[in-house]
DNA sequence: TATGAATGAGCATTCATTCAT
DNA sequence: GATGAATGAATGCTCATTCAT
């Protein structure tokens, strides 16, 4: 009962929520949001209860995957921060964020549907992505490489395109990699051809 | 006995088709692809068994809907060639393409799961606006206006981009506007730092 | 409004009667009770609700073909009251009877279900298939022909048993013969090895 | 950790099991294959979802008490082998096998709509029984009991009848039981008037 | 009167979540 | 704590019957 005799425990705890989250994220990143639970905890070798035990909802499930990914992506971002060209950092970020994206379908779907998600705007993840995300666009804004008129919030938009871009027919393989190819082209100084609505 | 003796008992049915297909196109429009079929018939102020009649499964309704929407947007297209400026024509479909895309969540939808959709990937309407702009592509890169390395498969990849992205968060009304201004620039000539992968 | 001005009308009605029960014996006796007033009303090539305003319920409906077959039987059996041999008529009534049951699934459905039946036990075809048959039963008796325990009864369990064994798999066509050949030899005086029960 | 050690958890199961089975086995034999799976769960006092969990598909709950039935008949059947007389053991098989069938609507539709029927012609307990009775009519011939143009697919006719005859207007309570002793008599060697058709 | 479109209760099945063991 | 069986509201679809035209 005290707090030591727990630790057994909780160190037992938590590989099982490892195990959970480790599944859950395959299952979902394989079959969109629409997976089932049972199916999580039978590929995380577990019961459904102790599923529940670690995450009280799908939703909360959904969103420590989420979160997480988005908390990997600006870790990555905030590591380009040391980098002298500021452009080439956020193509970096860009990259590596349409790459996780592209692989994961239920965080594709989630990014798609924000105004209904299950997981909220503001989980930390994000936050922090945004956070760095911002600077990195004021920066290569001030360095003149990117059009002045864009702002941190469209980046959003074109990682969404990014990810529900990933299963549509198309001849190329990854033709998402052409999508977020021609984003960045439009995203250059030299591309503008006219000021941003809104 | 005339053709026209019995129209008026189809016209009582076309109007309920009208009232059927108005209230799916809301109902699927704000909901998704996952909205249900006694929302629509509700909706529609109709029964259910009224829904069926005319579309026998919920995938028909949607296909019909889908298709009905290409079609539209096909028509447009086609007008837009009797233009003078192939890619001025190929900006205004893209624009009104997409405001189209903007609003309807569930054809977003369908765009994005184009694989597992319910909607046949042989639909008339989606056979013709494939068509259209492709000619509206091959024009504009003749006039040396539009990349030469875009294909028309990849402009699908564009609208579903721009239907997922209605809904995310973000300061300015109609951001997706903003994200298809960067990408029609990334499409320009102008805009090529490098030819597109695969 | 007169009764002379109705009678063109009740002419053409009548023919309508004809050709929804014509239909409708094709229908059920092909596809079982369960097939549907619309395939009914499609196969007589009217509208539903021309089936339901000769036969306000689909189970009157199917009384009335049930009705319409007991009756045949009925008359087919009478005729047999002139022959000289009542084993023999008895025999007669009893094949034919097996034929037009083996050849239509709803009254063979509708004999083995009497009990929760939609058709009533006492409509006017059964009760006359009744009378007559207990005539013929009791001549057959009379004559030293037939085993003295058999009631009229009786007969009418032979009949289900042999509507509901076609269709059974058997490796000959028309198997439910050989059930009524069995039935038949073992209703004979020399083949009672006991009394009957109850 | 014993095998013993989660026998509890699987008693509970096992005991819902066969509360599930119970009461299926109650509700179809009284209603027939028409009954509903609400119905089932409400006599059982389980919930819907435990009775799917038990049987995936109604048509699975139904095979698994057709077979379970077919199986009892045939374990009796087997029993009967030991006995000198293999007539009186036919005999006593039949009567058994008819008593179970009388008794169960469901189980006498199913063995009369063998051709559609939910339960595959292919079942364990099927092909044991008519193993077995095969065997049992085999014998019984070869005794100069039974008439030797009889099959045993016939006895699978008689089954039926005997099973849909019940519920039918009788004087008698049990009137399957006059009907299968004609039967039986009919089989006879001394009832064959004729070689059976066919 | 005939037509066939409209109705809606009914039914098999699914799946997020709870809880007894 | 972990387990997985139990729960039951929800969902797509059917079909006997009604009723406006």
């Amino acid at each position: 009962m005290t707090e030591l005799a727990d630790k057994p425990l909780r160190a037992d705890a938590r590989r099982n929520r490892e195990k959970v989250l480790t599944a859950a994220r395959a299952v979902f990143a394989d079959q969109g949001v629409d997976a089932q639970m049972d199916d999580v905890a039978r590929r995380a070798d577990v019961g459904v209860g102790t599923v529940y035990r670690h995450f009280p909802t799908k939703d909360a499930l959904l969103t420590a995957l989420s979160d997480a990914l988005f908390e990997d992506i600006a870790a990555y971002a905030r590591e380009t921060l040391t980098l002298d060209d500021p452009w080439e950092a956020f193509l970096k970020v860009m990259w590596y964020g349409a790459e996780r994206t592209a692989g994961d379908r239920a965080f594709a779907e989630i990014l798609a549907h924000e105004g209904a998600a299950p997981v909220p705007h503001t989980c930390p993840g994000k936050q922090d992505l945004n956070a760095v995300g911002a600077e990195l666009v004021r920066r290569s804004q001030e360095a003149g490489r990117m059009r002045p008129d864009v702002m941190i919030e469209d980046v959003g938009l074109f990682m969404c395109g990014i990810g529900n871009a990933t299963g549509m027919p198309h001849p190329c393989p990854d033709a998402w990699r052409r999508h977020l190819a021609i984003i960045l082209d439009g995203l250059r100084v030299e591309a503008a051809s006219h000021r941003l609505p809104c």
